[in-house]
Formats: structure tokens, C-alpha cells, sequence
DNA sequence: ATTGACCATGTAGTGCACAACATCGTTTAT
DNA sequence: ATAAACGATGTTGTGCACTACATGGTCAAT
């Protein structure tokens, strides 16, 4: 049983965040010490930590995260990261339309030349 | 002289956006009516407004914008762009790093294995 | 007993780039 | 003359995922 600090340290998730998660539901404390409401996390906390940290790097929204731990099974991981992979692929094609572009805008001087 | 809502017409740019960007020093009006304090863009404007186009789709931000038409020779213009396209390839980079990394997690399992 | 580190809660603020809304005056077409 | 369309201003809201701050209780070590 770890208390926050702890616990953010090993995650690197910031106390604030591991506070964040708990209110959306998305990562919640196993243990409140009644007397002090002090927060207590496990090691399955850490390993759910842990895939929360790689989601996020894979720019899941917390809707998203959500929509992950909701599901006990995990069924949907694979599929959801399927899906986001697509994402950035189509991220990464867009952004390389915006580099031809500005390649294009150096040759052909768009915006300076007919001027007045 | 365009008002607003045909020079939002032309540039695609809503009206909206064109206050805004009047508010921020952006793209003012060249002239404002005295009278009835309607705001109006001319042809040079419209240059400037299809410059602004493209620097939006680089993913300038306003203060970027905005540090390129204050230099009113726009001697920054293609250091700025070309700065810009450089971190558009490395934000490729890291989005193909992380892509990787959604392999590597197919293909180790992270996060579901030693679970309990 | 005291002090400093730790924890809790509630609320407000951040950054970015506008969008939306309410309210008012003006212009244009009939 | 009238009514729709257009314009202006000021203010608030949006989305995302936290971060910061103020305040107060609790714990650990001396």
C-alpha cells in the first residue's frame, strides 16, 4: 500500500493527476483511511497506472481511457489502440501534406509577389 | 474596400476570427466608417489574410502570426517557416516513435501479463 | 510539545484560438 | 415606412487535462 507521494513517484503521474483520475473515476484509490481520508494505492493500481501512462503517450483522451478500464475484460484495448494507430498515421500524413506545402510555398512565393 | 462578411467570403476566414484578429493587431481594417463604425479590408489586406491562411495551416500560433507581420519587411518570413517545418518533422518523428511503441505493446503485452 | 513534512478539500486558473450570445444601431430593399 | 439583413460591442463559453492556490487537518521525529 503506497500513499500518493509514493505512488507518484513510481507512476510519475503528479499527485494532482492521481487526484484528477480518482474524481473522474478513472484510477481510484483502493483504500481511504477512514480516519485521516488519507488515499492508499497497490500494486494493481500500479500496474493500471503503468498502461495509463503508456495511453496517454499514445494520445488517448481521458474519455477514451476511460472507456478502457470501464471494461474489465480489456476486450477493447487492442481494438482501441488499433484505432488509434490509424489516427496517427493519419496524423502523421497530414502533417506531411503541411511540409510539401511549405515546400511549395518557398518555390512558388505565395503571398509577396503581386504586392500593390 | 470589402466589409466584413464578403471579406470573410473571400478568405475564408470567419467574421469572428477577423474581430479577433483586428482585436490582437493581427489584420486590422484599413478603414473604419466614423460614422456607423463599419470595418473594411482592401486588396492588400486580402494578401495578408491568405498569408495568414497559410501560416495557420503551418500550425503558427497567434503570437508567431503575429511576430511575422510586425517584421513589415518579412525578412523572418522563410527563417520562421522553415523552423516551423522543422518541428513539424520532428513532431513526425515522435508520432512515428510512438507508433512503434504501440507495436512493441501488441507484440509484448505490456500492462496484462503478471497480472495478481 | 513543537515543528516541518505530508495529506485532504474546494475553488479558480491555465493555454490556445476562437465561437456564441445578447443587445444595440445601420443599411438596404421593397 | 418598414422589416430583414448586416454591422458593432461586450461578455461569456468552449475543450482538454490538468495545475495552482488557499486553507486546514495529520503524521513523524525530536
Amino acid at each position: 500500500m503506497y500513499k500518493v507521494s509514493e505512488f507518484s513517484n513510481m507512476t510519475g503521474l503528479s499527485k494532482e493527476t492521481m487526484r484528477y483520475y480518482a474524481d473522474i473515476g478513472l484510477l481510484e484509490p483502493v483504500y481511504i483511511d477512514p480516519h485521516n481520508k488519507y488515499r492508499y494505492y497497490d500494486n494493481n493500481s500500479y500496474l493500471v497506472a503503468r498502461l495509463l501512462v503508456y495511453l496517454r503517450r499514445f494520445n488517448f483522451t481521458i474519455q477514451e481511457m476511460l472507456a478502457v478500464v470501464n471494461d474489465e475484460s480489456f476486450d477493447n484495448l487492442e481494438r482501441l489502440i488499433r484505432e488509434k494507430k490509424r489516427n496517427l498515421e493519419a496524423e502523421v500524413t497530414r502533417l506531411q501534406g503541411i511540409i510539401e506545402e511549405m515546400d511549395d510555398f518557398f518555390e512558388l512565393g505565395i503571398g509577396d509577389e503581386q504586392n500593390d
